[in-house]
RNA sequence: GCCGCUGUGGCGGAAUUGGCAGACGCGCUGGACUCAAAAUCCAGUUCCUUCACGGGAGUGUGGGUUCGACCCCCACCGGCGGCACCA
C-alpha cells in the first residue's frame, strides 16, 4: 500500500495527544535536558516556513535525547503582547485580548500539525494574568533593589507612531522606529528605566563561558561597548568652581589637546558662555534640539559647532583651550564633554580643519596637517611621556592625573539604561501607584496580578499617554485612609515577558512562586536555545539581565539562562531573496503539510543545508524529500500493507559495515545538529539496502529509530509494523559495534609529486617499508616514475604514499 | 569606515587533525519496465581533450609555507549580517 501521509500524521498526532506521550515530570533518576525554542509572537499572518526550521531542529534534538535516556523538557508558548493587536483593536473597536487569542489558536493548530513533541500541559501565554502576575512581581523586585527608577530623561519620542510613543534605544534604527520607520526625536519625558548598566560588566564578562555563536557574543560586546580610559578635570578660566570633566580613552595625548567640545545640552554651557557669544550659542542649541537623531548622524556628516568664548585650562601644562559646543559630542555618552586632540582623532581633526583650530602632533608618524595619525608610536611634545609608546604613556598619564587630582582611571559603556515604559494598553501594567501626597508605592504583592481592565472601547489618549489614562475606574484609587492616588498608566515593553518565560515552563501552574525551587534547580539551565539572530542584542541581553537579578535574589541557580545558543539561518525565497508578501515568494507551511505532509517538510528543512546558514527554498528539493520518504516506505512495506518478506532474522552480513557506519555518523551528526549530513548517511544506507536480498530486522528497526527524530510520524507507523502496541518515542537509540568498522585490509592512495597515480590494498598494520615497496611496484606508479630518481618518499600509515621525483 | 561571517559543479550543499575535492539530494542523460506516459528500479553526470586507455585544468583572485593546501599565512576582490560621530 502506498504511503499516506495525511492519515498517518493525524493518527499519530492524536495518539501523542491522547497518551500525553511527551509529558515531562521531574525525575531525579534521569539526567535532564531542556530544549527551548524562542517562543513566537502569534501574528495574524500565521506560521511562516522559517518557524518550523528551528522548531524541527529542537524537536529532533529532544526526541533523540529521550531515546538516549534523558528526561526532556520541551515546551512551547506565546509572546502575545505586542503592537499589532493594539493597532488592530484601535482600528476596529475590538478587544486586543480576543484578537490575540484567535491568533494563538491558529498558530497552535499550525504548530501541532507539524508533530512537535511539546509538552502542551506547560503551554504559557505572556498575556495571561497568571503569567504576568510574575512579570509584575519581578518588576517589583527590581524596584526594591533600586534597579527600576523613574526619571525625566531624554527619550526617543516618535510622535507619529501609534498616536505618539516612546521607543527604546534598541528599537531605533537609523534614527527611525524599527517598526514602521517613523521619525524619532529626542525629548525629555518621565519614564520608567531599568538599571541594566549596573550589570554591564557581568553581561560582558560572563559571555566568555557561554556556548554561543561568536558573532552574537561579539554583537553583545559591541552593544555594551565597554571602553577603558580616564576622566580628566579641566578648570574653566574665570569661573571659580566650574570644572569640566571629560572622558578619554587616550589620556596619553593630553599634551596634544588644542580645544574642548561640550554637547549642546551640557549643563555648564549657559554658565560659561560669554555675552558676545550668547546669541550664537542659543541659536545653535535651538537648531540642534529640533534635529532628529537621523539628522544628527547619518544626514549630517559635516561637523558643526559654535565657540562659547570660554577657555579650559589643560591640567598637565596650563594651556588655554577654547571651549566649543558641537553636536558631534553626545550628551548621553561619557560626561557629554571631550578634550579634542585633532592630530590623533579623526572626528576632532575634521572639526579642527573646519574651524581652523590648532593641530599639535604628540605621536610620531604621519603628517597630521594632512590627515590624523591614529597609530602607535613614540610620543613627542609631551614632556615626561616623550619617547614612550601608547600603552606605557596611557598608564603613566593616568598615574600623573591621579597624583595631581586632575583625573582618574575610568570605564565607560555605550550601553544605556533600559527605558521600560510604553504608552500603550496592550502590555503588562506597571504595578505602581502615585499618591496625591507625592508618595509612590508598589501594588502589594498579594494583590498581584494587577489586571488590565477589560474594555471594548480602546481609544488613543490624545496626550501621548497610554489609552489606559482614559479608563477612570481603573486609574483612580483610594486607600483605606481615603488618600487618593493614580495608577501608573504606562505599560511594560514587549520584552518583559520574554525576559523570564523559560523559567515559567519549569512550573507553569504555580500560583505561589514564579516556579518552585525544586523545578528551578532540576531543570535549569536551558541546555539548548534555538531562534533567529534578530534577537542577538535585544531579547538575549534583557533576558540575561533579568536572569542575573534573579540569581542575585537567590531564585535561580545559574548565572546565565541559556548555556548553548544556536541561531537558525533564514529560509529565503526561491529567488534567493528574503521572503516577503511584496516579492510574492512566501511559502505557506499549511500548503506543504497538505500536499506532502509534515514529515516531508521537516525532512526537507533539515536536509536543505546547515541549520545556521541562510538557504533558499526549492520546490524541487522538497519534492525530492517526499520521494525519499516514499522510497523508505516501499523498502519496508509491500503491496498488501505488510512488512516485506526480505526483512528477516537472516543476516548475510552485507549490511553490517554500512549499518554500523550509519549509526555512528547519524549519532554524531545529529548530536552536533548537523542534520543535513546525518540524513545523507541515512540515504546511503537506504541505497545499499535496496541492493541486497536480506534486510536484518535489527538493522531495519535501528534505521526506523534513527529517522524518528526528523520524521516522527512515518517512523511511528513503520515501528508499529514491528511492535504493535508501543510508541517509538522512548525506545533506546541504536548503538554501533566498533569492531565492524575496522577493516583488515585498507586502501591507500599513491601519489607522485602530489598527484594521485594509483591505489593499493595493504594490510592494516603493514610497516612503512613494505607499504613503500608495494606502492613502487604498482604498475601505473612505476610507469609514471619511468626510472627517474626518487628524491623523497613519504608514507603516512593508513592514508597515503607520496613519491617525489 | 570598523567588527563578524562567507565564497566549492547547472543548483542546494559534503570533505574529522593539512592527505583520493565534489558525499547526499535536485536537475540532466541513458537503460529497464509500459501499447504509451507518469511513477519506479538501475547506471552515468566538475570542466577541457580523447573512439578509448589516458592526459590536462580545477575550491573568488594573486602570492607564500609544505612532500602534499578547499583547509595554514600575507595581500586583494565579491556577497551576507551587525555597528557606525560612543571620545
Amino acid at each position: 500500500m502506498a504511503y499516506e501521509h495525511d492519515a498517518i500524521e493525524k493518527k499519530w498526532q492524536k495518539f501523542w495527544q491522547d497518551n500525553k506521550t511527551f509529558k515531562a515530570t521531574i525525575n531525579n533518576d534521569k539526567p535532564k535536558y531542556y530544549a527551548l525554542d524562542m517562543f513566537p509572537y502569534p501574528s495574524g499572518q500565521g506560521l511562516h516556513v522559517g518557524h518550523p526550521e528551528g522548531y524541527t531542529a529542537t524537536d529532533a534534538v529532544s526526541r533523540m535525547h529521550r531515546m538516549q535516556g534523558f528526561n526532556v523538557l520541551h515546551p512551547m508558548g506565546w509572546d502575545a503582547f505586542g503592537l499589532p493587536a493594539e493597532q488592530y483593536a484601535l482600528k476596529t473597536g475590538n478587544n486586543p485580548k480576543d484578537f490575540t487569542n484567535q491568533n494563538i489558536q491558529v498558530f497552535k493548530k499550525q504548530i501541532q500539525s507539524l508533530g512537535f513533541s511539546y509538552d502542551w500541559d506547560r503551554e504559557i501565554n505572556t498575556t495571561d494574568p497568571k503569567f504576568y502576575k510574575w512579570t509584575q512581581w519581578i518588576f517589583e523586585q527590581l524596584y526594591k533593589k533600586g534597579l527600576a527608577y523613574e526619571d525625566k530623561i531624554m527619550v526617543n519620542w516618535a510622535p507619529d507612531f501609534m498616536g505618539g510613543t516612546v521607543v527604546a534605544n534598541e528599537e531605533v534604527v537609523d534614527g527611525k522606529t524599527e517598526r514602521g520607520g517613523y521619525p524619532v526625536y529626542r525629548k525629555p519625558m518621565r519614564q520608567w528605566v531599568l538599571k541594566i548598566t549596573e550589570y554591564a560588566d557581568r553581561l560582558v564578562d560572563d559571555l566568555d563561558d557561554l556556548d554561543w555563536p561568536e558573532s552574537i557574543k561579539e554583537q553583545q560586546r559591541n552593544w555594551i561597548g565597554r571602553s577603558t580610559g580616564s576622566s580628566v578635570f579641566f578648570n574653566v578660566e574665570g569661573h571659580e568652581g566650574a570644572q569640566i570633566e571629560v572622558f578619554t580613552t587616550r589620556p596619553d595625548t593630553l599634551f596634544g589637546a588644542s580645544y574642548m567640545v561640550l554637547a549642546p545640552e551640557h549643563e555648564l554651557v549657559d554658565q560659561i558662555t560669554t555675552p558676545e557669544q550668547a546669541d550664537a550659542i542659543k541659536k545653535y542649541q535651538d537648531e540642534v534640539s529640533r534635529r532628529s537623531d537621523l539628522e544628527r548622524t547619518d544626514l549630517n556628516k559635516d561637523k558643526s559647532g559654535v565657540f562659547t568664548g570660554a577657555y579650559g585650562i589643560n591640567p598637565v601644562n596650563g594651556d588655554k583651550l577654547p571651549i566649543w559646543i558641537g553636536d558631534y559630542v553626545l550628551a548621553s555618552y561619557g560626561t557629554g564633554a571631550i578634550m579634542a586632540v585633532p592630530a590623533h582623532d579623526e572626528r576632532d581633526w575634521e572639526f579642527a580643519k573646519k574651524f581652523d583650530l590648532r593641530i599639535t602632533p604628540v605621536i610620531e608618524g604621519g603628517d597630521v596637517q594632512e590627515a590624523p595619525y591614529v597609530g602607535d608610536g613614540a610620543h613627542i611634545n609631551s614632556e615626561f611621556l616623550n619617547g614612550k609608546n601608547k600603552a606605557d604613556a596611557i598608564s603613566e598619564m593616568i598615574d600623573w592625573l591621579e597624583e595631581h587630582h586632575a583625573g582618574e582611571k575610568k570605564v565607560n559603556y555605550r550601553l544605556r539604561d533600559w527605558i521600560f515604559s510604553r504608552q500603550r494598553y496592550w502590555g503588562e501594567p506597571i504595578p505602581v501607584i502615585q499618591w496625591e501626597d507625592g508618595e509612590t508605592t508598589l501594588v502589594p504583592e498579594d494583590e498581584l496580578p494587577l489586571r488590565l481592565p477589560d474594555t471594548n472601547q480602546l481609544e488613543p489618549s490624545g496626550t501621548g499617554e497610554s489609552p489606559l489614562a482614559n479608563i477612570d475606574d481603573w486609574v483612580n484609587v483610594v486607600d483605606e485612609n481615603g488618600r487618593k492616588g493614580k495608577r501608573e498608566t504606562n505599560t511594560m515593553p514587549q520584552w518583559a515577558g520574554s525576559s523570564w518565560y523559560w523559567l515559567r515552563y519549569m512550573d507553569p501552574d504555580n500560583d505561589k512562586e514564579l516556579a518552585s525551587q525544586e523545578a528551578l534547580n532540576y531543570w535549569s539551565p536551558v541546555d539548548l536555545y534555538v531562534g533567529g539572530a534578530e534577537h542577538a542584542v535585544l531579547h538575549l541581553l534583557y533576558a540575561r539581565f533579568w536572569h542575573k537579578v534573579l540569581y542575585d535574589l537567590g531564585i535561580v541557580p545559574t548565572k546565565e539562562p541559556f548555556q548553548k545558543l544556536v541561531n537558525q539561518g533564514m529560509i529565503l525565497g526561491e529567488n534567493h531573496e528574503k521572503m516577503s508578501k511584496s516579492k510574492g515568494n512566501v511559502v505557506n507551511p499549511d500548503d506543504i503539510v497538505n500536499q506532502y505532509g509534515a514529515d516531508t517538510l521537516r525532512l526537507y528543512e533539515m536536509f536543505m543545508g546547515p541549520l545556521e546558514e541562510s538557504v533558499p527554498w526549492g520546490e524541487k528539493g522538497l519534492h525530492g524529500s517526499y520521494k525519499w520518504i516514499q522510497r523508505i516506505w516501499r523498502l519496508f512495506v509491500d503491496d498488501d500493507n505488510k512488512l516485506r518478506d526480505r526483512i528477516t532474522t537472516i543476516n548475510d552480513g552485507k549490511l553490517d559495515k554500512i549499518y554500523n557506519q550509519t549509526v555512528k555518523k547519524v549519532t554524531e551528526d545529529f548530536g552536533r545538529m548537523h542534520f543535513n549530513t546525518g540524513i545523507s548517511q541515512l540515504m546511503v544506507f537506504v541505497n545499499d539496502a535496496y541492493k541486497v536480498d536480506d534486510l536484518p530486522v535489527e538493522y531495519m528497526e535501528g534505521f526506523v529509530k534513527m529517522i524518528s527524530p526528523i520524521m516522527p510520524h512515518v517512523a511511528e507507523e513503520l515501528w508499529s509494523f514491528f511492535n504493535e502496541s508501543d510508541t517509538i518515542a522512548y525506545q533506546a537509540w541504536p548503538t554501533y559495534d566498533e569492531s565492524q568498522l575496522v577493516e583488515d585490509e585498507i586502501e591507500m592512495v599513491v601519489q607522485v609529486n602530489g598527484k594521485v597515480k594509483g591505489h593499493i590494498k595493504v594490510a592494516k598494520d603493514l610497516d612503512k617499508a613494505a607499504v613503500q615497496e608495494i606502492a613502487l611496484a604498482n604498475e601505473h606508479v612505476h610507469s609514471t616514475i619511468d626510472g627517474q630518481d626518487i628524491r623523497k618518499l613519504i608514507v603516512v600509515p593508513g592514508k597515503i604514499v607520496n613519491i617525489v621525483i
